[in-house]
DNA sequence: TCCCTATGATGAACCGGTTAAGTTCGAATG
DNA sequence: CATTCGAACTTAACCGGTTCATCATAGGGA
């Protein structure tokens, strides 16, 4: 391995006549330097291949020029079978590229991953953290906020820490799909809840709740994870319940899918006998049998604004709001 | 915000008694120090919650402890509907945490891309690069290499280039998947091949050709970019020449998915008129309508074994090869 | 003519670690 | 008892930039 070595500043500015600082100076696009001068220095970047270190850089201007995406450990888990965490990774590498920083992915949740990411963020490794949809009330993004470190989190934080943050407007989602189903005529309304230690579940939940205690329905509920299998389960325990639902909202995509397939198989046909709606538009449900009538949050739009507010956060933006709830919006297909 | 200061070395040093030098070999726990001046730095570390600067300590070792993953610009648009590059980020994210090494992703394709890339890697901002299935004769790599850089791709590079990779074993799998067609007494046997600037497209192709050539059997192809989209496009095309196919091999589950939908609107059954397998082998393959029979490829592994043979380049591992071929699988459910 | 002020370049301190070379000191050796 | 040696620690050089205080030079005004 031929480990050509990398010119220098010192070499650079040897080699134009110059001193370091004005090498520092042009390369860093500063002001006041004579054209001329300018000149023989670009000449003599290029004719060296220089390119700054940048250790030396962070060391001195105390930036690293990357932010860190903290996944919690379930990404593990569920990453084959789930598209959120890909589509915020990709919302949120778009508006970082275009600003010029690097992403950092790290995975969190075990105590073990948890200390890794705080010192990691400590060290100065990054500019600052984005935290993808937290389990429980992880107390790490106010730790990081206490320590100085800008942060943003995707879904309001539970627990009450003050840590600004991106979400979408569950409820309002939720309530539209409820309010569909009961405009359709539906009178036995089931719901498959998501987790009850995130802000999705519980947030979709609740709207769920909401609404129907606001049509007068009667209200039955499961219990899933957000995963296709959880909600087959889920959805056969619903069934024998109450052989005689009608509908049933489940809080997320996947859930929904298993659903559908738990319904095939209790041989109910959907929409007829039970309609079914979900929460997320991911891709593969407009290919589904039949396509599913769901909520669509923006979730690369939240990678998006995530990046966006953290940055904003790191310049130091006075007028930052604390909070950005994206809007969700229903859309209707064939499964309800 | 409370921007905390940061402790140093030097106040370390100040609190233990000792000099800088002995606290830097105590927190890399080096060996020759006393037991009684380890405690009483461990002990001021603690107390003044010190964590040593990254950019001060890469500045000097020459070392950032961290990866990029470089994914093609194609990831962005095709990210929503594909599950390969989230298994890939998972693969290589799970053995870079074991080795306590960090992961920077970065989307390239664009000249720009490109060039951030070359410069970011060159900057010495990581200590080496993984390359994620990119399309055609992709200078970089071999760039990087010459560089002195330490570089590996996920499939073959194309254009000889002497980088070292991680594959898997397209050929194989796509010969069983024919041959399992064949075996199934299918006579015309089509396929929707991948993208032929990339490798496994290509040798997926190469693979369907020459099974079917030693079978005898005559060969229909249609082309598409592994989405489900094209998948529909070039299924509905493939009827239209041949109304009469039996079968048809698709090189990716996305793909199939879409030659699924094709098939159903066109009134065939599957698998009693036409045969289908993909290959991927993704989990909402288990879930489809048939469930589809399909190559599995290890892509988790794939990221894994990258990773596994960067860190084995860095460290200069002399017993490395140059290129990894993982197994392939065909796993027979319905839908062939 | 002389002094003052921009303008542009330079020298040197500094960021916070690592590590080679040097120092100290007690134990072992001849 | 003098000498050698090795363990344990300190000193100081260095990594490669940025930036502030300083200085040189040319031009303008009194």
């Amino acid at each position: 391995m031929v480990t050509r070595e990398r010119p220098t500043l010192e070499e650079v500015a040897r080699r134009a006549g110059v001193s370091r600082a004005t090498v520092s100076r042009v390369v860093n696009g500063s002001t006041s330097v004579a054209a001329g001068i300018r000149e023989a220095v670009n000449r003599a970047v290029d004719e060296l291949g220089y390119v700054p270190n940048q250790a030396a850089r962070s060391l001195v201007t105390q930036r690293t020029e990357s932010i860190a995406l903290i996944l919690p450990e379930t990404a593990n888990r569920v990453f084959s079978d789930d598209l959120f965490f890909p589509a915020i990774i990709r919302g949120a590498g778009v508006e970082l590229e275009a600003a010029d920083k690097q992403l950092v992915l790290m995975m969190a949740g075990s105590a073990r991953s948890h200390d890794r990411v705080e010192r990691y963020a400590v060290a100065g490794h990054v500019d600052g953290v984005m935290f993808a949809s937290m389990h429980g009330a992880d107390p790490l993004p106010g730790t990081l906020v206490r320590l100085g470190i800008p942060v943003i989190c995707s879904g309001r934080p539970i627990g009450g820490a003050d840590v600004p943050y991106v979400d979408v407007d569950h409820f309002g989602g939720v309530a539209a799909a409820v309010r569909h189903l009961v405009a359709g005529g539906r009178k036995r309304i089931a719901t498959i809840a998501g987790p009850q230690d995130m802000v999705a579940g519980i947030d979709r939940l609740a709207g769920y709740r909401a609404t129907l205690e606001e049509a007068g329905l009667p209200q039955r509920t499961a219990l899933g994870d957000f995963t296709r299998e959880s909600g087959l389960t889920a959805m056969r325990s619903l069934l024998e319940a109450d052989p005689a639902l009608d509908a049933v909202f489940a809080a997320s995509d996947m859930m929904a899918h298993g659903a559908l397939a738990a319904l095939r198989q209790a041989g109910r046909r959907v929409p007829d006998d039970v309609a079914v709606i979900g929460f997320d538009d991911f891709e593969i449900s407009r290919y589904s049998d039949p396509p599913l009538t769901t909520v669509r949050q923006p979730i690369a739009d939240m990678g998006r604004t995530m990046a966006r507010q953290l940055l904003g956060l790191i310049n130091g933006d006075p007028a930052l709001p604390d909070a950005v709830v994206l809007p969700t919006e229903l859309v209707v297909r064939d499964s309800a």
